[in-house]
DNA sequence: GTCTATAAGAAGATAGAC
DNA sequence: GTCTATCTTCTTATAGAC
């Protein structure tokens, strides 16, 4: 296997462990056993945990990035796009339910021990708002988009948080559902979503 | 000093570390040095790290319970009680930014990894779940005082998250704003706190 | 009840053979 | 590029002196 599939093999294990066991107890022993490499081998490719942490994060905003961008390109509607974000919750409800939210538990994990590629990992939360409240501004709310976007992110933390405490699938469709009453608030019905702009 | 002295400043310690730091990355040898005890003699006191974590648990659980007994002595308003919950995050908004919320952290580690006293810690969720839930129905929203509940913890989860994330003190101080207009509407002004049941 | 000493294992990390 | 062998450090945990 070549030098680079390798590495992106690693990156992807990573990525996963990282996410289901978090960062601290997931050993460089366990990342090489899933990708069927000795432990010697794998300091060819990532000389410390941190720089295997670093990828995983490049990894994760890349990837969200195109989600991203995949939302935009399915929808022309602010709103639909939107309602893109909020229903990963469902989605994703069962790995949710397991391992939480894969951004706000690792940036909770990487706050705890004050590592450095915190602000790194918050930056996957950073994509998702400055998107969402590009969004907003485009729904007529030029004046408080951001604070809606940081609304929204806020309410799908909850709700991931509580997901994986209590395990209640129907406590999750209930939020959603929510969620998605308050966006459609957000901008009267009486107007097209797009037009809804005060003038 | 004698057995039970040191035995509860091991767990005044533990707690403290296990919120700033984490489980996992706090070690024996972290709580000892803090203590000013030797490793060896640690293990007079408790055999398991998990030991310790049960012990930090119930000192929480009953933290909580005189909390929320407090909280009921303070005012007999069931809105004002409510009140005191989502204030908490304004109180303790410098350990939230630089910590996240202790029970949300604890339920989300201990969830990673796949520990048995992640049900306890959940426990603490549900206390403040079933308080919330009998304040909502004192209000006279009998039918959804528990959805009322959950909506509210997950709120706070979500504040939480996000205060860490970002350190945004505005943040905080809108979203409990917020929480507490929709707290409000949810008993209509019209009628006093107490009396706003159908019937 | 507290200490020192020490075992036993896992973790991150390196050296050098192939 | 991959392996085995090894090193160091940290962590949990025990034994036994005082």
């Amino acid at each position: 296997m070549g030098a680079r599939k390798t590495r992106e093999q690693i990156v992807i294990v990573a990525d996963r462990l990282f996410y289901e066991h978090g960062f601290e107890a997931t050993s460089f022993a366990d990342i090489a056993g899933e990708v069927g490499l000795s432990r010697g081998n794998f300091y060819y490719h990532f000389k410390t945990k941190d720089e295997i942490l670093d990828a995983v994060i490049a990894q994760r905003l890349a990837h969200t990035r195109a989600m991203l961008e995949a939302w935009e390109q399915a929808s022309t509607s602010p709103r639909d796009r939107i309602r893109s974000f909020v229903q990963i919750l469902i989605t994703n409800r069962t790995k949710i339910v397991a391992h939480g939210c894969p951004v706000g538990t690792l940036c909770n994990e990487l706050a705890k021990l004050e590592h450095a590629a915190k602000d790194d990992a918050v930056r996957l939360f950073t994509l998702l708002r400055a998107w969402l409240s590009r969004q907003f501004v485009a729904l007529g709310r030029e004046a408080d988009a951001d604070a809606l976007a940081l609304h929204l992110l806020m309410r799908s933390q909850g709700v991931a948080a509580l997901a994986t405490a209590f395990g209640d699938d129907a406590f999750v469709r209930r939020e959603v559902a929510d969620m998605e009453a308050w966006l459609h608030a957000q901008c009267p019905a009486d107007r097209p979503p797009e037009t809804c702009r005060p003038a």
